[in-house]
DNA sequence: TATCGTTACATTATCGTTAATGTGGTATTA
DNA sequence: TAATACCACATTAACGATAATGTAACGATA
């Protein structure tokens, strides 16, 4: 007969048989409570590592309520904007010990909604949301779950969350101001397709800076490049529509171009170095994010930057304290921007 | 007495009260189970659905067994390589109904080591490992308890587990050769500091191309610049030195360039880029890995690429082999690869 | 000495499911 | 008509942990 050795997983129960006492105690050895003699917390734990165990968190959290996880949000990982700001969420959930659960909505609300459920079906902690154009379901379903969460980068709208976000109208001016400082007089404000929350403050600091200079209505202008994200089929019908758009920039003069993001200005970058119409030297080019600052790209491209860390930091901390059972007002964190130059706003 | 409407989560339980069944009848209806009545049924889900049910993760993953999860280990998401890649996975394992935990062992082989005692610890179904230069312990650990997994992009050594890996040698020949075939006669391997296990596999590539056209030994060379992802604080001192070998292999006369990756190339890039010395246009550039396809950067980088797509649905298809108990020989995968010209060559 | 508190454990309940069985009633078959 | 087979549910156990109590032994205190 022979006997099936199948090793199943150590458990408290195997531990307990062995040392012979009860689960309860194995448990409470593990976790050094305080009502278990000396003698027996070394000979459990000794046990406990001779045998190999490692604890459940499956069981853990079903009967404690913690899972120790906290989901995030984003749009999609192969955006550096958002791979960056993952990477420095981890730490931050890491030194607290929670376990991040990255989910990719692609920006698409219903999708979005989705990932949101099943973070609730995964009895997350808490939410970290990257909130899209069509985020307001998700929000009140997290609000109807009592599921914590908090908002990064953008707010649908102010006051219904903790929110963390940078300057965003003193990011745009610091940016238009640079092109303006640059010897540019006739400015576009460039982005992608869709408005998000955060444009109409951006559009805001973008007038700031040329109404403080001086710039009149007739030298500004609105330009929205549409869709793809240059990696679909129809990338070069989009190129070409975007390289129009600016070869018209060009010949009405405008010179200096205030763009969304970085990740939007890679775009403009692109294609102005695939045309023949244009080129970068024709524009001063400032952005937002300063993703070179983490990624050590070939492309100088002036930028506003802000504190990943910080974003990552104040998200983890605020959702902490929701978690904890705090019950406050939301709260929102605006953090500081900063100029870095790296000469693609020509200045000459 | 005031009645406290602390509603809590809908239960298996209380949708069970409410339709007057059991609770055991509630779950087999919402799975659709044979053995419920149509009109129990249809009464039972709707109860479900009236009440606002989510399902308890946890509670079915602790009673099943399974929870729908596969643990990706791998560098960090800073680096576009793994974002990209991430996405990926992300979607091939949603398209099987798993979700994606994302964990960031920095190419350290203590912290990867914690990060798989994690997913064991979570019941991960399965993980995708992309393995660093230490990750033998992870390996043997992941085996100790049986957690089924795949190797990713490098495997450490042959037949020690399911793996996805794409045509090291003949990527790096293909780049030597396009290199060759740009007119440059004078070559030199280069690399980040340590050295990978696909490391060989390229050199191997790169020794057969310079071999089958000629090249002497003495006009190859094998360059490792150190170190540092470019950002950190010593960055700058890391250029210099990269700058200055690079001015040494100019003067020395080489004057093409088989980089190891596309983020080692941005370095390389970068570092000409800031120097006097050196330029662009001193070296044909070419690497391995082909990120722009995936990101539509601004930097034109000849380059030899896979299909990001290939690699994850393989990964998974392996990985749901072993989850869904196979015990036959670990099989490898080996994807082909493509040459991409974006100029960088320097082709004259 | 009776009461009390403390120590160091054990016992039992519970988290929310799913799996394995159990069961009464009706329809089918020999 | 008795045995048999479903059907449609109910009951019970289990997953592996933690939380809430329970308790025997002992020393201290009134």
């Amino acid at each position: 007969m022979m006997q099936t050795t199948e090793k199943k997983r150590v458990t408290l129960q195997d531990i307990a048989a062995r040392t012979g006492v009860s689960v309860n105690t194995v448990s409470h050895a593990l976790r050094n409570k305080s009502d278990i003699s000396a003698e027996t917390c070394r000979r459990i734990q000794e046990a406990a590592r001779e045998m190999g165990y490692t604890g459940n968190q499956i069981a853990r959290s079903l009967r404690s309520g913690r899972t120790h996880i906290i989901a995030v949000i984003l749009g999609g990982l192969s955006n550096p904007f958002y791979g960056i700001l993952s990477d420095a969420i981890q730490d931050a959930a890491a030194f607290k010990r929670y376990t991040v659960m990255v989910m990719c909505s692609r920006d698409d609300p219903e999708l979005e909604l989705q990932l949101a459920e099943e973070a609730i079906a995964r009895c997350a902690d808490g939410v970290i949301l990257f909130p899209s154009q069509g985020s307001q379901k998700t929000i009140e379903r997290f609000q109807e779950a009592k599921m914590p969460f908090v908002l990064v980068a953008r707010t649908p709208a102010e006051g219904i969350a903790d929110a963390v976000v940078w300057d965003e109208t003193g990011a745009a001016y610091l940016a238009t101001r640079h092109l303006i400082e640059s010897g540019h007089r006739k400015l576009a404000y460039v982005s992608d397709n869709d408005v998000i929350y955060s444009s109409e403050h951006r559009m805001e600091g973008f007038r700031k800076a040329c109404d403080a200079s001086g710039i009149p209505e007739s030298d500004r202008c609105y330009l929205k490049f549409s869709g793809s994200n240059g990696t679909s089929e129809n990338g070069s019908q989009w190129m070409e529509t975007l390289q129009a758009s600016l070869t018209d920039l060009k010949q009405k003069g405008f010179n200096g171009l205030f763009v969304f993001c970085d990740v939007e200005a890679w775009h403009i970058l692109q294609a102005l170095d695939h045309s023949d119409q244009v080129s970068r030297s024709d524009f001063g080019i400032v952005s937002i994010d300063n993703l070179e600052s983490a990624l050590a790209f070939p492309v100088p491209l002036c930028s506003i930057g802000y504190s990943f860390k910080e974003i990552a930091d104040n998200s983890i901390r605020l959702l902490r304290k929701r978690i904890h059972g705090d019950t406050s007002a939301p709260q929102k964190v605006v953090l500081p921007v900063e100029l870095v130059c790296r000469g693609s706003c020509g200045r000459s």
